[in-house]
Order: C-alpha cells, then structure tokens, then sequence
RNA sequence: GCCAGUGUGGUGAAAUUGGUAGACACGCCGGAUUCAAAAUCCGGUUCCUUCACGGGAGUGGCGGUUCAAGUCCGCCCACUGGUACCA
C-alpha cells in the first residue's frame, strides 16, 4: 500500500494491469476435476475489420460473467475466436484487390489487438479461426459421417440468379428484385445442393426447449414456432382424366379437416410437377409460371406479394362428395411445405377467402359459429374459429375434435388420407455456390454418384491465391482444384466447387476450444469435461438460426459419439443491439462510434463501464457520448476517495461497538453486496448492480467527510474493499490498482467475492404506506414487529388519512404487512 | 404477411412476486470554489395548479379485471429483430 496519484491515470493503470496479467498467465485454464468447471461463452465475432460497439458490449457482458464466477471459485473458461468465412470477404476481394484469405487473416490481427486492449479475460491459447484447415477439416470429416449415417442427400432447390453477372446472389444482394451489382432482374433457378435431415430432429429439438429453463422464455417460444409442428391429416385428391399414374393424385395435407366438405378449389404451386406438365399444352399457363419466376427467394417477399392465381382448367375430385373442383395454379403455395399443393376453404380461411373472391369461386359454409360474439359474415370475412359443422351430410353436428376423428376415419377406411404430423421446419440446405467457405468433401463420379472423401485425403484445402470477380465463386474455373480422381473406382471425377454455409462452422466452434490442440480427432475427452456451455452470450438476431442449428449439431455430434450431453447451452443471454439517434449503429447510416477512439480518451474501464451501465443486457442500448462521459466521472470520483483514504487490515466487526452512523454504512454497505449479488448471479442486470454501488458511494462520501476515528476508517475500509470487489469484474483495470492500494497482496480478480453479513442488514423500523382509495396519503416509520391491528389503528388515527376518510364511510381495510394499508372509503 | 419483442420525465433508465412511479445517471438550472475558465463540490429538477401547505394528472392509445395495474386481460397504434443464401 503506498501512496498513488489522486488523479485517475486511465491509460497507466490499464497497460499496468494487462502486463500482469500477461505475465501471469492469468487466463490460461486447464481441465481440473477438482474444482467446479464454468464456460462462459460470447458469440465469436465475423472478422469485418473493425470492432464495433455491439461486440465491445457483447464481450464486456460475457468478460463480467466470467470474472465473477471465476471470484465464486471455479474454474472458468473463456475462449475467443473468429468466425471468418463469409460473403463480406468476396465482397471485400472485389472491391480491393485482395484475396479474401488476406483480408481475413490481417483483420482477425487488428481485431485481436482491439479485443487486448479492452482487457477481456480470454484463454488465448484456444483461439480459433474457422476458415483455417486445421479447424474446417473437422467439419468436413463430420459431414462425411453424416453421408455415412444417410444423413445428407442431395435434391434441387431454388436459388436467386444474376442472369447478368450470370451468379447465385444472397437474399441481401437482391435489391427490389435486382442483383446490387449488375441491376438485372433476378430469376430464380433450381441447382442440385446438399442438405442436411435436421427435420428427422424436428420433434427432438423441439421436446428439449420444454427443460431449457436456462433460455429466455421468448427465444424458446419463436424456435417451437419456427419448428411449427402441426397434426393434421394428408388426403389425396383425384385428377380428373390424367393419364399419368404418378401424377393422377394430388396430395394436399390439412389441418382443419373438419372444413372438408367446403372445399371449394385446389391450389398448387407454381413448381408442382402437375402444373408443369400442363405448362406443356397450355401457353397461357406456361406464360403465368414464366411471371412467377422473377421474384426473390426469400419467405418475407413471397408472403407479402400480390396474391394471384390461375385456372389451369383440370379437375380435383372431392374425396367425399365426388364433386369435381376447379385446380388453380397459385403463386402463394409453396412447393417447400407440405405437398405442394392446398385444399381451399373459402368459408373458413382468410387467404382462402381473398383468393376466392378476386377470382369469383364459390364460398360454402360448413363450420356454425357456437358462441354469440363470433359472428360469421362471409360477405365481410372469412369465419376461422372452429365451431360446429353444418352442410357436411353424415357430419353435421359434430366439433372439431369429433370431426377430425370422423373424417380421418372415412378416408383412412377409404385409402385416401392419413393422419399425419407435420413440421414447417425444412432440412438444411448447406450448399452455397460461393468461394469463401469450407469445400464440401465430396467428389462427382460418373460411374459412383457421390463419393465422399476420405478420411486420409482430408482436409480438402481452399486455394487461397486467387481473384475474385463479380462473377462468383473461382473454384469452378480451378482445374487443378476440381479435376480429381474417384475414390472408389479411380477412374476421372469432378470435385464439389460448392462450399458449406457459413451457420456450419459456427454451429460446433464452441465444442472446438475444448479441443483445439488435437490433431487427431474433432473433440477429445476435454469436451465432456468443459460441455455443456453454461452461459453463452450474444444477439437476439440470433435466436432462430444460429441457435437451432448449433443445437442439431449438437445432437448429431452426440450420436457420433463425440460429446455426452444433449444440448449445447445450459444459459443463454441475448443482448440487445447498440443504437444511436434511435436506429441501428452502421457504417450505412454514418452513426458508428470507434471504440478504440474512446479507449484512447478514456481508457477501456470507462467504455466497459458505460455500455453496462446505460441499459440492462437484453435491451437496446442507447448510444450516449455524455453518458460515457458520466461513467469516466464516476472512475474518478472513486478513484479520488479511495486515493484519499488510508487503508488498514479489517478486523472482525462483532468486536466492535459502532455508532449509529457507522452502524447505518455497514447496514448500506451489505444491502449493497446482496443485490449486487442477485443481480449478477441470477439477473444479469448490471445495469443496476452499478447503480446501486453508486449508491453505496455516495453514501461513503457523505459519511467520510468529517471522520478519522479508527472505526470509521474500518467501516469505510469495508465499503471500500466491497465496491472495488463488487466492480471488478466489471472495471477490472482499475480495480486491480485500488485492491493493492487498499492494502492486499493478491490480484483482485483471484480474490473471492464477498459475503453477506447477516448481522449488519438487521433493521429495526420498516416504512409503511397509507392509502385511501388506493392513493398515497402518507407514509410511516414503523417498528418492525407491529400486528396487523396495531397498523390498523396507526392508520385510523393519521391525520392525512383522516382528511380523506371524514367525508364518507370506511368501507373495507387492506392490510398488507410490512407494506400498506388501503383503506376503502365511500 | 407471419413469428417474437419493445414503448415510462428533456435523455438513458429503475420499480425483481399486482402494493410509495421516476432509484442511479445524463442534461439543464442555481450556488460554492476561481482574477477568470476548465475541473471539482453542494443543492434543485415528471407535468399542471398553488405565495405556501397542499391538490390534481401521469408509464404509446382505447377499454376491462382488482381494495390496488407500468406490471394481469382484450383490442388498436408505432418501432425493432427474425423470416431459412448477411452474420
């Protein structure tokens, strides 16, 4: 303990602070059994050249975490890595000239830097980058055991093509159905790609959110949606006079059978085999499926264009009545859900309804409304709600239950429909016609089919000195890359110039830092001893995709053996994004703020502080430049006082007889650290972890003023000491400089987090609230132990209360102990 | 369109289980200190009304449940995220 500079030296204590941390190693771990493991897990960042404030938030977040559980005494573990394949390196590559894998590699050695100075306690020994061999072998080797297990196949699926730059383009490249390079109207085209049978996980993935309690409640919710298991029957309609077998039943799947016999027409999509073949013969049709095909891919745009149809002129039988139906051609079914095609219920469905009055089909009303406020006017609307079934024959009278029971009787005795489960969940389409990504192991033999790549033959290695141009991946022009020979029969083969979706890589990198010295296999045992993450932290864009597919991987790296538990995340954080002027921080809108600006005014304590402080984790945080302002002030002040007071080594209070005033520091100062406690540990609202230690100094500042006597410097010496604990994690810079003021030898993230005194928060009187028709009268200090009549009559007699209650009669008491009374007056 | 969120002072927010709305900050106003300024410290600060004591209103909008609603329910509005090839 020697004296320091009251004025806070931001930028000395953190370079001090971080060589002692380098020389000690401080956040190397290893697998110890004997203490209790936590792995503290934030969302590895794509490297994009610059750390923006959403990550600087995102890991002060997960870096508070884990300090703190490392105070608690156990073994923590956290890893960084980069998620370094993606659509912005091509981007980049065109744009400048440079191959995507040295712009990556150079931005991951900036971004590192970025991430060093903000003091983030990672083991760095585990670094991992995804578009390094060493890692996506693995993942290739993976996908080779899944095309073992039956567990990939390949098929044909739509993709956007640039008919100019004659490329696939993603979603976000299709600009008001334009390719953002060429302008061209894009085309949707379908290739053969590989996809992954997540929805044989359907049920599993979605039977296990039920025992997540570990998961926000909404996240949990939107992937049983996206999973959207439904139970309805699958029932065939007869094509009038179609001479092809294969084409003469048209499969629909329903969830409202109870609305069959108002069907009214069939839809199907436009890339329905059946619609195809009557494209041949028809023009008119041909020319509709034509229109239909330049519209982007994406869910969002197909659900939001104009609906349309088309008569193609064929009949559907009605499976029950035999009536014969008109069969539509409709550019809302999607060929992806279901069979392809719909039955249409006008009376009974919204959609349904619209299409049928633009297109002037019948409506037939089969379900009766049961319930007076229900109205059903089908002039106005369709009627959705179940009730009970009218002009439906044999089932008239009967409920939903009773006719979905009686109609799956009647086709199933019929052979003509099923009961069937079905999910909205569609399989993973991993294939991507792009250069920088993992090469799917997969080798194109004329006389074998596909052949995967052997084990010995792996990794197959991307070239990584090549041009890119707009027009799209260089792999196909590689000879030397895809001229290969068959595995099997060794005879001349083609080699897949697809690589994997970028989702791959981030759905088992978390398993990978466990590992990451192997060289012999995926994982090792140290996965078993680190898996599951207990807390993983990142985005709420996140909470559908990235989440469900490291999910699946999971399960399918435990049927392979390779970890023993059944979901990857026991806690999930997801932080909200980082606004300023109210909308989203990007480099488009001209509103991002560098971190590392501020962390050269500053200090990276203060930046950390302020994005903790301003908003709790899971909402949007509002950019401030005067807030951060406000946090560095805040360093200051604390800096001052613990600089200004002279520390000594704490002694047991219950030795000590205090004042009254120190009595009531030792009392803030414990009711400080038991919500600062709950707030971390359970809450995560450092929010208010911070604001209530503010708190607690103010308190100190007005308590230090005039007192020296011994025991205010001790009582003050615990606030202190219980401030600085409860902060580091937090400010760990700044904290590591105050602990060895205050007088310890050790570095304060190795100290333990301190415990409550149960004995300093006993608490005499109790503050009670008077209420008259529910509005504050008055308040009273009350002691502790009072009855219920005793605060009754308190009430009664108070002068406040008594202004309000004179004019009427008291009608009623409400007496809420330790609370308030309410008194009821009329 | 569909799924999920969010909406509270001039600003970021707090109120954890239905029980004192606005903690803690930012900003602003006033004061101390200073030759002066910066920095720092102290005090005030939801709105309306009142000399004051006090009173009234108030948590996106409309309605409901309750002794009591920011919190629960219904409808509506606005914004945000996701929507399977941005990551």
């Amino acid at each position: 303990m020697s004296s320091i500079d009251p004025h806070y030296p931001a930028q000395a204590v953190e370079a001090a602070a971080q060589s002692y941390w380098q020389q000690h190693d401080s956040f190397k771990v290893s697998e110890d059994k004997s203490l209790e493991k936590f792995y503290c897990l934030s969302m590895f960042p794509y490297p994009s050249g610059h750390l923006h404030m959403g990550h600087v938030r995102n890991y002060s977040i997960g870096d508070a975490i884990s300090r703190y559980q490392r105070m608690l005494g156990k073994n923590v573990l956290q890893p960084m890595g980069w998620d370094a394949f993606g659509l912005p390196a091509e981007n980049a590559a065109i744009q400048n000239e440079v191959p995507p894998a040295q712009w990556t590699y150079s931005n991951i050695d900036y971004m590192r830097e970025q991430l060093q100075r903000l003091g983030f306690a990672y083991d760095w020994s585990r670094e991992i980058a995804t578009c390094h061999p060493d890692y996506y072998r693995w993942e290739q080797w993976f996908f080779t055991r899944l095309f073992e297990k039956g567990l990939v196949y390949k098929k044909s699926s739509e993709v956007n093509w640039d008919p100019v730059d004659q490329t696939v383009l993603a979603n976000e490249q299709v600009v008001d159905g334009r390719g953002w390079r060429s302008g061209a109207v894009v085309e949707r085209r379908e290739i053969p790609q590989w996809f992954i049978k997540i929805t044989d996980f359907a049920q599993e993935l979605l039977d296990d959110l039920e025992g997540m309690e570990g998961w926000p409640e909404k996240v949990r919710t939107m992937q049983a949606n996206w999973i959207g298991r439904s139970e309805g029957i699958e029932l065939d309609f007869e094509v009038a006079d179609e001479a092809d077998e294969a084409l003469r039943k048209l499969s629909v799947y329903t969830t409202r059978p109870d609305t069959l016999m108002g069907v009214t027409y069939v839809a199907m999509a436009v890339q329905h085999p059946l619609a195809s073949k009557v494209a041949k013969s028809n023009p008119q049709i041909a020319k509709y499926i034509e229109q239909q095909s330049n519209t982007k891919v994406a869910e969002a745009d197909m659900a939001t264009m104009e609906k349309t149809g088309i008569d193609t002129g064929l009949k559907a039988i009605h499976p029950i009545s035999g009536e014969s139906l008109p069969i539509y051609l409709a550019n809302f079914v999607l060929m992806s859900y279901g069979s392809g095609a719909v039955m249409a219920v006008p009376a009974h469905d919204q959609r349904d309804w619209e299409f049928a009055r633009k297109y002037q089909l019948p409506i037939k009303q089969v379900i009766q409304s049961n319930s007076e406020e229900d109205v059903c006017d089908l002039e106005k609307e369709a009627f959705v709600t179940k009730g009970v079934l009218i002009n439906s024959g044999d089932f008239d009278g009967l409920d939903f239950d009773a006719a979905f029971a009686a109609i799956e009787k009647h086709l199933s005795e019929r052979n003509l429909g099923t009961k069937k489960v079905n999910f909205r969940l569609r399989d993973w389409g991993v294939s991507r016609q792009r250069y920088w990504g993992a090469p799917i192991p997969i080798i194109n033999c004329e006389h074998c089919g596909s052949v995967a790549v052997p084990d010995e033959d792996l990794p197959v290695v991307l070239p990584i000195e090549v041009e890119i141009d707009a027009s799209g991946s260089p792999l196909g022009k590689l000879k030397a890359f895809y001229e290969v020979d068959c595995p099997k029969c060794k005879s001349a083969a083609v080699r897949e110039t697809d690589t994997f979706d970028t989702f791959m890589e981030s759905s088992w990198y978390y398993a990978r830092y466990a590992s990451r010295d192997q060289t012999n296999s995926m994982l090792d045992e140290r996965a078993n001893y680190w898996l599951p993450v207990d807390q993983y932290i990142g985005g709420i864009e996140h909470a559908i995709l990235h989440l469900l597919y490291a999910r699946f991987f999971h399960k399918l790296m435990r049927n392979e053996g390779l970890v023993s538990s059944d979901e990857p995340f026991t806690q999930l954080l997801t932080q909200g994004m980082v606004l300023k002027d109210g909308s989203k921080m990007s480099k488009s809108k001209g509103n991002t703020v560098d971190p590392l600006s501020l962390i050269e005014k500053y200090g990276a304590d203060t930046v950390r502080m302020f994005t903790m402080f301003a908003s709790p984790p899971d909402q949007s945080l509002e950019w401030s430049d005067s807030g951060v302002e406000g946090s560095f002030r805040f360093l200051k002040r604390l800096w001052k006082i613990v600089a200004n007071h002279q520390p000594l080594a704490l002694i047991d209070f219950a030795s000590l007889k205090l004042s009254d005033e120190q009595t009531q520091l030792r009392r803030k100062t414990h009711q400080t650290l038991e919500k600062v406690t709950d707030d971390y540990g359970r809450r995560h609202t450092f929010n208010t972890a911070i604001a209530a230690t503010m708190e607690l100094l103010n308190a100190v500042s007005r308590f230090a003023d005039s007192h020296d006597e011994t025991n205010d410097r001790l009582v003050i010496q615990e606030s202190l000491e219980t401030a600085i604990l409860m902060l580091a994690p937090i400010v760990p810079h700044f904290c590591h400089a105050l602990w060895q003021h205050l007088g310890h030898e050790g570095a304060v993230m190795n100290a333990s987090w301190p415990s409550v005194d149960s004995t300093a928060l006993t608490e005499n009187t109790i503050t009670i609230v008077l209420q008259v028709n529910g509005k504050l009268r008055d308040t009273v200090e009350v002691a502790k132990g009072i009855t219920k009549d005793e605060l009754e009559q308190l009430a009664m007699e108070n002068e406040a209360v008594k202004r309000f209650t004179a004019e009427g009669t008291v009608r009623k008491v409400i007496v809420v102990p330790g609370r308030l009374v309410n008194m009821v007056v009329n």
